[in-house]
RNA sequence: GGCCCAGUGGCUCAGUUGGUUAGAGCGCCGCCCUGUCACGGCGGAGGUCGUCGGUUCGAGUCCGAUCUGGGUCGCCA
């Protein structure tokens, strides 16, 4: 008998089905026995007259909670059952898999006149255990709006001729200055995990490849410690050639991510409010955009806000947070494009115009930064020029000679994924990724 | 790396100015319960309080060191 989805169940009343699954609760008393069961697309309970199935009875004697069993049997309407109105009578049980007691508790539970609270194990438990967290509706809700979102993003790309290419990981030196980088031997000598694709996706545009795109792990030996950082995550990479200006990248990259929170929210939007409180409000184009300089000064304006000046050649954690609070006051927007950032604070490849200024940008959604984008400095004299002044010597020299052999004027940008999805559902990124790491935290 | 905080049964917590056998709820185990739905009722097991050292007649409670973990800033996606 082929497996029922349990979401596909009413089309299958009154004749005999098979689902598989997890057991949600368990009761068990004397005559009566419910499992609720749960796959991937629902619950329905399963009731158990135990004096008419003796077989069944003994099947799940001794069952516990998040077991995994077979069910075959019928589904009926019954106001009886509250959930859903529809019971399974079975014809047999089988346990496939015997869970031993939970280790975790997943869920808060109220304090009622008898009972004091029970709140749920913290994040950093819950994550020891991550599989069987991992379980819960909200999760498992996290990584379909996640499914939906880089399926959207990818899809966008294509329909525009996009190439995915898939970069190396491991690499002979470090990719970019100033992030760390991990270090792995490499038979009889080191190698680094990439921090980026950076300079391979600008070799496919030396390639000829035109537009390229790859969503792939990033590796930062960075001892941060904060709610948005991670030593290993998933970057959805971008890049373009002949375009005139970064603006064209800056536009791009906006008609994407409108483009796939349209998708996410007409799949998950009520799900995700439902679940996590966070209405998804799809923004509207063009997405505002400030100078890194006009915005610290607008901050000071509107809410007194002041940081030293050798402090504003970059966002501060706190001026990047009320960043959102800024240009929700004056565009009602999500998004924030700054631009202007002090040639010091930024990579040696972005191109700089007749100021020395680079031609670059950060994107800020609801206060926190998803992207960095640019157009590249793809002229070798330039872009040798720069990176010396950057001190880089013999770590990119293989790097510079993509761009002696010709090359198209290009930029292109890199999305944090992990922290799409945090910003989607509100939650600290360690709750968001599938299995976080930390300089802390190697496993599960 | 800086600054803060925490470590008590499987989980979440309480533990009063240091003082008799360290408490609770959940979970677990056993018994009871014909329709439950965060089922319910009764009973039970389980910790020596991260580690080491010190103060004291006496330390979960004070002091020192140490380990582990967390928050936050910087860094960034």
């Amino acid at each position: 008998m082929n497996r029922c989805m349990i979401q596909d169940i009413r089309n299958h009343l009154g004749e005999p089905v098979k689902v598989q699954g997890f057991v949600d609760n368990y009761r068990d008393s004397k005559a009566m026995a419910f499992i609720v069961l749960k796959d991937i697309t629902g619950r329905l309970q399963i009731t158990v007259e135990k004096e008419k199935l003796p077989e069944v009875t003994e099947a799940i004697t001794g069952l516990t909670p998040d077991s995994v069993i077979t069910v075959t049997g019928t589904v009926v309407e019954n106001d009886y059952v509250k959930l859903g109105g529809l019971e399974m009578i079975p014809d047999s049980i089988r346990v496939e898999s015997l869970a031993e007691a939970l280790p975790i508790a997943r869920k808060s539970i109220p304090a009622t006149k008898k009972k004091q609270a029970v709140e749920r194990s913290s994040i950093d438990q819950r994550i020891d255990y991550r599989w069987v967290d991992l379980r819960t509706d909200e999760n498992q809700l996290m990584f379909k709006v996640q499914t939906k979102l880089i399926a959207s993003l990818r899809e966008f790309c294509l329909a525009r001729d996009f190439m995915e290419i898939h970069t190396p990981k491991l690499i002979a030196a470090a990719s970019e200055s100033g992030a760390d980088v991990f270090e792995v031997k490499y038979f009889d000598r080191n190698a680094y995990l990439a921090q980026s694709p950076q300079f391979y996706k600008q070799m496919a545009m030396a390639s000829g490849f035109e537009r390229i795109f790859e969503v792939g792990p990033v590796f930062r030996a960075e001892k941060s410690f904060t709610n948005k950082h991670t030593t290993e995550f998933t970057g959805f990479d971008i890049e373009m050639s002949y375009i005139d200006s970064f603006r064209d990248v800056m536009k791009f990259e906006a008609e994407l991510l409108t483009y796939g929170l349209t998708k996410v929210k007409e799949a998950y939007g009520d799900e995700i409010e439902a679940a996590f409180g966070v209405p998804l409000v799809v923004p509207t184009l063009p997405f505002p955009e400030v100078k890194l300089e006009d915005l610290y000064k607008g901050l000071e304006e509107d809410f007194g806000f002041t940081v030293p000046e050798e402090e504003k050649n970059d966002l501060t954690t706190e001026a990047e947070r009320l960043s959102y609070d800024w240009v929700k006051k004056h565009y009602d927007h999500e998004f924030l494009f700054v631009t202007d950032y002090k040639p010091e604070k930024r990579a040696f490849y972005h191109m700089r115009d007749e100021h020395g200024m680079p031609l670059g940008y950060d994107l800020i959604w609801r206060g926190t930064e998803i992207t960095t984008g640019a157009q590249r400095e793809h002229r070798f004299d330039l872009l040798k020029k720069q990176a010396d002044e950057k001190g880089l010597g013999d770590d990119v020299r293989f790097y510079l000679e993509f761009f002696k052999y010709g090359c198209p004027p290009h930029g292109g940008f890199g999305l944090g994924v992990d922290r799409l999805t945090m910003l989607l559902v509100g939650l600290p990124i360690k709750e968001c990724m599938f299995l976080f790491r930390s300089p802390n935290r190697l496993t599960p």
